[in-house]
DNA sequence: CTTGGATATCGAAACTTGTCAATATCGACG
DNA sequence: CGTCGATATTGACAAGTTTCGATATCCAAG
């Protein structure tokens, strides 16, 4: 049975991987990475590093370039949009993702008051 | 080995699943969920759902209150929160900079308490 | 205490995933 | 062409996940 006919849960199956995420966390903070600069970060050896990508991959979550004998990949803004179209439908009853006030609905239940 | 160490990942494995974000997505519009409603709308059976609450409980993403005969589930406000500064920090970048140099680190978002 | 409906746990089968050694491919440079 | 370093693919194994039938637990009502 295809599990990952929703393409929202193939989003979140993408990065359920802390190779993936460490992957995702690198790229959001450097813009663009070597895919040679990967396998010394998270701890696995390189076909691993080439594994993961191509699952990031084809999620669409990352994109890569080749320049020479180097591939660098970066993050694909409409998969990065999608992701927090998602998670923030998530609160728009539970208590919405910016500082802003709720004001009715769910009893929001905010830790520390 | 526990590729759950991380609680970030945690949280994106939780919602790694059909049945799972189903659940989720039905949570995040109703703000309280008898589980007997969840096996009608996710095509499984009662068992498997309650496999899935599970998962999702032990994420901390959802929690539920006995009343009666049933136990109703509502979303976590802290996980959510939680998720939605994770995939905000992706974006923090993500959009189409110059691959010259990026300004400065992440705004490093902790859970409270 | 016993019945009945709602939920949770157990156990097993089928399937998926993460990992790496070996190997292939690709681009640059002589 | 031939070699070298970087990346991708293949193949195989261990480990994890999803699913459901059977069964247990819990609570309210009789």
């Amino acid at each position: 049975m295809p599990r990952n006919r929703d393409p929202d849960v193939a989003l979140f199956q993408a990065l359920a991987d802390p190779t993936r995420l460490g992957i995702v966390r690198q790229l959001s903070t450097e813009a663009e990475v070597c895919a040679c600069d990967f396998s010394a970060c998270c701890d696995v050896a390189q076909p691993t590093v080439s594994h993961h990508l191509k699952i990031l991959r084809e999620a669409g979550i990352i994109r890569g370039e080749r320049r020479g004998s180097w591939v660098f990949y970066r993050l694909t803004p409409t998969a990065i949009t999608r992701l927090q179209a998602i998670v923030g439908s998530f609160g728009t009853i539970a208590g919405d993702l910016p500082p802003a006030r709720v004001a009715g609905g769910l009893p929001v239940i905010q830790p520390r008051g």
